[in-house]
DNA sequence: GCGACAG
DNA sequence: ATCTTGTCGC
């Protein structure tokens, strides 16, 4: 099993002390001042997304590369292993990302962007998934989250393209994101290598049809299938 | 101190 | 995340 995108290995935290230890660790080399992959130019977007059993200790990742301009399925993986990590808001990259690394790494190609589920910078010590995945992988990615967390915003304007900052005190970590006219937008936040504009240009790139940008349902839909077969 | 809180 | 069918509406 290669891991060619492998910066770092993952901690394996024995506790809630020990992870938030490691965040603080890790969170000077998560990268901000790149603009990221220009979304005039062609794209391998990847969608990662993790499913669990609790009751089998069993957690399934995926990995889904689309084309970002045709949203053609260019390579798929998916990996199993056991819950590293109980659900600890603030702390959820330590119970994913040990079988997304396993999915990445059976990948046939190298992302272009990777797409999570959850926050990148947008967390309490400015750490959450997608800039630990980041740091990790050296990848850029980006964070989209179906819910504000504990972060403060004003609806954006109705129409897709729309969005308002997402607010820690009076510091934007992250924008709400309208991706469909009249539906509750996503929340969009740089995880690492990406610019805040270039993250929502191309999370709406991505997006056609649905709240979710294709990258995520791609890999939810995998990764729930990949928990029933293990 | 208590509750809220990405998935 | 997860428990879960049909159904209302564009």
């Amino acid at each position: 099993m290669t891991q060619p995108h492998l910066q770092l290995p993952p901690a394996r935290p024995a506790n809630e002390a020990e992870a938030r230890a490691v965040q603080d660790a890790l969170r000077d080399r998560v990268v901000l001042d790149e603009p990221g992959p220009s979304p005039a130019e062609p794209l391998v977007a990847v969608g990662v997304d993790v499913a669990y059993d609790d009751a089998r200790d069993v957690v399934a990742a995926a990995a889904v590369a689309l084309d970002a301009d045709s949203l053609t399925v260019l390579a798929e993986a998916t990996a199993v292993g056991r819950v590293a990590f109980p659900y600890v808001p603030g702390l959820l990259a330590f119970r994913e990302i040990p079988t997304v690394l396993d999915a990445l790494g059976r990948l046939a190609v190298t992302p272009g962007l990777v797409v999570c589920d959850g926050y990148g910078v947008a967390h309490p010590r400015r750490f959450g998934l997608a800039s630990h995945l980041g740091v990790l992988t050296g990848l850029p990615v980006v964070g989209v989250a179906k819910n504000p967390f504990a972060f403060r915003y004003e609806p954006p304007g109705p129409h897709r393209g729309d969005s308002s900052p997402l607010l820690d005190g009076t510091e934007e970590v992250g924008r709400a994101l309208r991706t469909r006219d009249g539906v509750k937008p996503v929340f969009v936040s740089v995880g690492h290598r990406v610019g805040l504009e270039t993250a929502c240009a191309q999370v709406l790139r991505l997006t056609r049809g649905y709240r979710l940008p294709e990258t995520t349902r791609a890999a939810d839909t995998l990764c729930r299938r990949a928990l029933k077969d293990a």
